[in-house]
DNA sequence: GGTTTTACTAAACACTGTTCAGTAACTTTG
DNA sequence: CAAAGTTACTGAACAGTGTTTAGTAAAACC
């Protein structure tokens, strides 16, 4: 048993060392410049290799977006900590928006990216997504209970919100935004949520 | 002269043939399924020939950009004849979502396709944007102007509002609403969209 | 009618993801 | 401990991208 375990071990260490690769080169080139060659490069293996640990570039985009997710929810988790269900709400919208302009490629990589959609749902990376937006809901859920708003109908409510910072996010991080002057960019989007966060509070 | 002109004549059919196939064959298979090749065959000459009329694959880009563009503004024309500032920014809203939602492969191409943005600003197809988009902002300034917001910050009014319609299209089709189940994907962006009315109403 | 210019293409290059046959090392077995 | 079997790995290839280049045949010019 014990050879057994180290091979499983040594298995697992192989696909970190993989991941860690594909990790850096795509914080350094991009996902676009993240390609199998250039991971089998750096682990010094044959791009061969790759495919004996993982079944196809899908598998490694897939556990990029892990890492995503997990980067995303480390950044929300201090307004987990707020008591009071409409400032937690409002800080959770603002460290939203704040994780996607300061961190435009995992943005990218959970929200933009073009990729297998088909089974995603059997996907960690999924899971740990629908668990940060399940936070959301529940907080939305926790303001409309205590009476936030004069609306009751809390899945809308959050949908809204979501649209608002995705929205307000991708056109940043996809640069749909050239037609405003670059240091006017961070203001409007700081204003903009302002605005929305006024709206909402007469919802 | 009159050979001259006939070949400028031929040329520009050429480029229109491309762009054609180039167009029939996005629709079809989208932009992931359109490559050189593809054109080539279809319009019976060889790859090589393409790059006689377009430098490369960006400008057939480019080209297709302008056409979804063009789409995008004809889908919005309705609108426009609307007298009342409000209401026209409200059918404005409605048909943009519309637009999104019944042809995302020309959302895509405009508003969420990772493209070679650096030059945009030069090419036609931001040109028929940035016409479509003052035509919303001037909407947003003649409901300011009319007073049928409190705030009169125009300009970030009319961004906020095109985030939350953004933000509605792109998870759309960029399925990112898999949480959702299918049939009620519609309905929610409707809802959504009717409490953005709602909010803005009392801005 | 001979020369120059144009329109076009076959073939290649460089780059992707991916597969497969072969090999060398490790593990098991008698 | 040596033979047999299994595993880990790789070089070379395939098929698919965008793009370039040398060469050719037809058209245009003089």
């Amino acid at each position: 048993m014990s050879i057994a375990s180290r091979k499983e071990r040594e298995k697992a260490a192989m696909r970190a060392r993989i991941l860690s690769a594909a990790h850096d080169i795509f914080k350094e080139k991009g996902y676009d410049g993240l390609n199998i060659r250039s991971i089998a490069e750096r682990i010094e293996y044959s791009p061969a290799t790759i495919y004996l640990y993982y079944k196809d570039k899908n598998e490694i985009f897939f556990a990029l977006q892990y890492e995503a997710a997990a980067a995303k929810r480390d950044h929300l988790l201090p307004a987990a900590n707020i008591e009071d269900p409409w400032e937690r709400l409002v800080e959770f919208g603002r460290l939203y928006v704040d994780f996607g302009l300061k961190h435009p490629d995992w943005y990218d990589l959970l929200f933009l990216t073009r990729a297998p959609m088909e089974h995603i749902e059997n996907q960690d990376c999924w899971t740990l997504g629908m668990a940060t937006h399940a936070f959301f809901v529940e907080t939305v859920e926790a303001c409309v209970a205590a009476r936030y708003f004069k609306s009751t109908d809390s899945s809308t409510i959050a949908y809204t919100l979501w649209c608002h910072a995705h929205g307000l996010v991708s056109l940043f991080v996809r640069e749909r935004m050239r037609m405003y002057p670059p240091e006017e960019r961070g203001k409007l989007a700081k204003k903009s949520f302002a605005m929305m966060v006024k709206m909402a509070e007469s919802l």
